[in-house]
DNA sequence: TGGAAACATTTTAGGCTTAAAGCAATTCGG
DNA sequence: CCGAATTGCTTTAAGCCTAAAATGTTTCCA
């Protein structure tokens, strides 16, 4: 609650709520401290993909998602998931058929549709990456206590929620 | 704590342990959903200021940062701030100069360093952006109670830590 | 004092990313 | 059935981003 000497100043002569530009700088903090720790994690992760194993992050993301689907996704189905553009995706799948790591057909029942999949070189690749990329992972994440996970994985639930409301508070 | 049955595996016939991978599917959940907060609203942000304003979301960061440096600062110190990289500072820095947002001169002292401030109309202009995007972030977060907030700071300001601990011990 | 090391920045090469426009295939409503 | 919207994907233009090498400057110290 603002002191005394604030409130003053935000009633007019009438004593009606006076338009003032309200303080949110405690959620300006909050997002740049989310910004700030998801960009430290996520350049840790980027150099040791880079170092250990010669892949770029977004070509691991990609990997991961298809290894949950063993039945291949179709490319708006990863940009979704991936929450990237479609456009995105295009070149990604280019790179990763290229390489070898990524098989990608046009479906049969749908020819507007194209279906991508793991090779046996793609999936044999990933896991030997996941393993380490898990590790990682828990060793970035260390010092906090299985409660602070839970609570963490609570609040950012609740975050997550807000936000989708907002953006599509927006579209409307 | 693992059930009986599960410890059973995890020792060896003289009941010492034994090398097992461990579990560390709930940080990576957490990753994930932290990652995906942030992307979320990062991505709302982008095409807010672009629609509004038609400036991009790294550009609004570098004003950001002089906003809060009237006597400017040097790329290095840029780069640190923003965690990117100095080239990446670089070409940003030309493009802010060229629209006439920024002013770069040569540090008197060192002739190796460039400082850079606002411009007059850099800061008109990012004033009148950044007291919207404030509005923006507020309503990004409005479900979050202040407790909340306050809570997931400090989870985050922990998170952070235990993960600037973890790079540390990897440049070793 | 004369290099070697450290530092600040730029350049380079390659890849990532987006928004918007474009193209083909499918679906839907009259 | 047929045209209009919708859908899935690609292309385009521009900008962002990184790691590593290159360039010029300063500092350190033997």
């Amino acid at each position: 609650m603002p002191a005394v000497s604030d409130c003053i100043e935000m009633l007019d002569s009438e004593t009606k709520a006076v338009e003032t530009p309200e303080d949110h700088a405690e959620e300006l903090r909050l997002w740049l401290r989310l910004l700030t720790c998801t960009t430290l994690i996520e350049g840790e992760v980027r150099g040791r993909l880079r170092h250990r194993f010669d892949v770029t992050l977004p070509r691991f993301d990609l990997m991961a998602q298809l290894d949950k689907a063993p039945d291949g996704m179709t490319l708006s189905d990863v940009s979704k998931r991936m929450m990237v553009s479609n456009g995105n995706v295009t070149g990604l799948v280019e790179r990763l058929v290229e390489s070898g790591h990524l098989d990608r057909r046009t479906s049969e029942t749908d020819r507007r549709v194209q279906v991508i999949r793991l090779t046996k070189l793609g999936r044999a690749e990933f896991r030997k990456m996941a393993g380490e990329h898990e590790a990682w992972i828990a060793d970035l994440f260390a010092d906090l206590t299985p409660k602070d996970v839970r609570e963490l994985m609570r609040l950012l639930a609740k975050t997550k929620a807000s936000a989708q409301k907002s953006a599509a508070r927006r579209r409307t």
